[in-house]
DNA sequence: CATGAATGAGCTTTCATTCAT
DNA sequence: CATGAATGAAAGCTCATTCAT
C-alpha cells in the first residue's frame, strides 16, 4: 500500500513511463523508473514505500483500467454470447493498448502472486465479469452447464496467453483478428447445444 | 548452456531441491539454491555458467519430461479427440507431477522470454504437438479449419493457466477431473461440424 | 548557534521533549525530534540552523541551568569544604534532574568536543566555579597546593561518572548518599594537611 | 558479535587504522574504514555484522589490550597504595597509547552502552581490578572502608577525564606526571587513616 | 575436481535540508 | 510566521562472481 496519496500528476508520469519496463520487475531499478518518469528517486520514496509499492501502484492502476474496460463491454446489452465476445474483446483491447503494462504484470506473476491485492484485481478484472455471464448464462439456458470457475479461467489463459503471444511474437495485436479467430473455439464449447453429451468416464 | 556436463548427482540434488523455489527467480539468490541443494555455491559456478544458467538447466530439465510424457501421449493410436485429449492430460499429469518447477517457470516467463533455449522447450513439449494433431485432424477431416498456432496456444494458455490455479488455489491437482471439464470445453471448439459455422465479421 | 531566536513554549516542548534522547545523538533522526516535541520538522529548520544547533540548545539550556544551580551554592559562604561539596551537590543534583540531557550530553561528548560552546558551557558550570573555589582554598591556606585544573577536571570527572553510572544503573540518583560517599573521597586529597607530604618522584 | 572469525592480519589493519577515527563513529563511513585500513567494503561485511559491529571489534580489542595491561599491574607484588598507584598508571599508559582508539571508546558510549559487552569490558578492564585491590587493602586494614562500586567507579572517572582531557587539550599525555597529580588526589581519600573521620550526616 | 575466501559493482533506502505557499 | 511537500546526496548492505588452493 502506497505510504501516501500519489498526486495525478505523479501518477500519469509513473503509468507513462511504464511503456518501456516490458521485463522482468527486477530488472528496473528504481533509477530507471526514475529517469524513465521523471520523477527524483527520492520523492518516489516520498510517495511509495519501496521498489515493490511501485509495482504494485502499476499493476493497480492498470488493473483498475481493465476493470473499467469490461465492465463498460458488461453491460452492452444481448445475449450471452454477444456479452462473452465482448469481454474477450474488451480483455484483447486492453492488452494492445497497455502492452507494456501487460507483458509487465504477466511477465511477473511470481512476484504479483506475492502481492494478493494483484490476484484479486485480477479476479474482479476478468474472472467474476466472466463468471457473472456464464452464470446468467447457464440460469437462462443460453449456455451449457460448464463450472463457471474453470471455464472463466480457461479463457482468461487463452485470450491472455494468446495476447501476448501476439504482442511478444509480432510486436502487435490485431484485436477484432484474434478475437475472431479465438472466440468461436471456446464459445462452441459454452454454448448450450442440446444434443452434445460431456465425456464419461 | 552449462559450461559443463553436470554430474547426475548434481542434477539431483538441484532438481528436488528446486522444490522450494517457486517464486519470482530474482529472489532467489544463489546461496538459496547452494543450501537447498547442499551444493557449494563456488561448485555451482564451477559446473554452471551463471545464475541464469543454473536456471535455464532446471527449467530445460523440467521440459525435457514434459516433452517424453507428450511424446508418449501422442503415440497413442486413435483419431484426433482422443491423441488431442491425452495431450491435454499429460500436459496436466506434468503440473501435477512438477509443480515447483512449472510455478518456476510461469511466474517466470519474462526471464525465460529471454532464454530463447526455453521458449523453444516450451514448443517443442506443447505447441508443436498439438500443432501436429491439428494439422492432421484438419488434414483428414476430423477437425475444423481453425489457426493451429493461435488454437494450440489458446489450449496452451487454457491448460496451463487452469492447472496452476488448481495447483495455487488448492494446493494440488486432480488430473483427470481437470481434464474432462476443460477439455469438452475447446473440443467443441475444434471438433470438425459440418452444420456449424464461424462467426462472420 | 539559532538562526532565529526561539519563542519560550517551543522551547519548553523541545526540552521536555529531550526525555526520551538518551542515545548516541546521530541516533536521533529530525523527525524522531519533531514527533517527541510536537514541532514540524520545517519549523524546527525555521528556528534552528540544523540538527546540531537543536543539539547545541538543548545542551545549552542544560548547562544554563548547571551553572545556575552551582553558582548558587558558590554564593553559600562558608569554607573551602562547604563550599567545595556544596557545588558537587550541585552538580549532582542538576544530574539527577537532568537525567536525560546530561546523558545525551556526556554519551555525545564526541560530538559536543566539536561544539566549542558546549565545550565553554562545562567549563563555565563546572570546572571555573571549583577552580575558583581552589585558588581562593589554597590563597587562604585552606587547601593543599594541587593543580588547580587537574583537580578540578578529576572532581568532574569523578562526579559525573558516579552520578551517570547510579543513573543507567539504578535509574536514579540519591544525591545526599552519593554526596557523602563521593565527597571525602577526594576531599582529603585537597584539603590541607600539614603533616602529609606529596608524593616525591 | 562478528560473522566470523577474524583473520590476525585484518584484524592488525584495522587496529592500525583506528588512528585516524578520533570522533564520532556516526561520522565515520565504512568507506573511511575500508579505504584506512586497505580492506574492501564488500571484504568488511564479510568478516563482520555490519558497521557496528566493526566498532564492537576495535572496542573489545583495545579493551582487552587494557584488561592485560591492568593485569600485569595488579601482579606487581606491594601494598594496597603500590599496587593502585599501578593499575592508575596502567590506565593512563593504556590512553597515552592508544590515545584514538579511547576517544573513540569514550566518545561513543552512547553507543558502547548499547553493546553490553563493551560496558562488560570496561568493567573487567578496569572496575574489577580496581575493586578487587579495595576490598583486599579494607580486609587488610590498609584501606579505609568506603564502597568499593562507588570508589571504583570515581577513580575510573577522574582517570579517564583527566587522561582525555589531557590527550585532548595538550595532545598528548605525560603519564608519570599526571599520576603523580591524580593519584594523591584519591589516595588520601581511600587510605586507612586512623585519626579522619567520615562526614557524619 | 571442489571449495572457502574474497570482492567489485551497484541497489535500495534514509535523512537532513530547502522551498513554495 | 509556519509548514507540507519535495529532493540531493550519500550510506549501508547485498550478491553474483572470481580466485587461490
Amino acid at each position: 500500500m502506497s505510504a501516501r496519496r500519489v498526486p495525478g500528476e505523479l501518477a500519469e508520469k509513473l503509468t507513462s513511463a511504464a511503456s518501456g519496463f516490458a521485463v522482468s520487475f527486477d530488472d528496473i531499478r528504481m533509477e530507471d523508473i526514475a529517469s524513465a518518469s521523471g520523477i527524483p528517486r527520492a520523492t518516489l520514496y516520498y510517495y511509495f514505500a519501496g521498489k515493490d509499492d511501485v509495482l504494485a501502484f502499476l499493476l493497480r492502476s492498470m488493473l483498475d483500467d481493465l476493470r473499467v474496460s469490461v465492465a463498460t463491454a458488461l453491460e452492452e446489452q444481448g445475449d450471452a454470447r454477444t456479452r462473452l465476445e465482448a469481454v474477450v474483446r474488451a480483455q484483447l483491447a486492453h492488452l494492445a493498448a497497455n502492452p507494456a503494462a501487460s507483458q509487465l504484470l504477466l511477465m511477473n506473476l511470481g512476484r504479483a502472486g506475492r502481492l494478493r491485492e494483484i490476484a484479486a484485481g485480477i479476479d474482479a478484472g476478468f474472472h467474476a465479469p466472466v463468471r457473472c455471464i456464464l452464470v446468467d448464462g447457464i440460469a437462462a439456458g443460453e449456455l451449457a452447464e460448464t463450472d463457471p470457475d474453470v471455464t472463466a479461467t480457461a479463457i482468461y489463459g487463452a485470450v491472455t496467453v494468446v495476447g501476448l503471444e501476439a504482442l511478444v511474437t509480432a510486436g502487435g495485436l490485431d484485436v477484432d483478428a484474434i478475437t475472431d479467430r479465438l472466440f468461436p473455439l471456446f464459445w462452441a464449447g459454452v454454448a448450450a447445444t442440446p444434443g452434445r453429451s460431456r465425456t464419461k468416464r
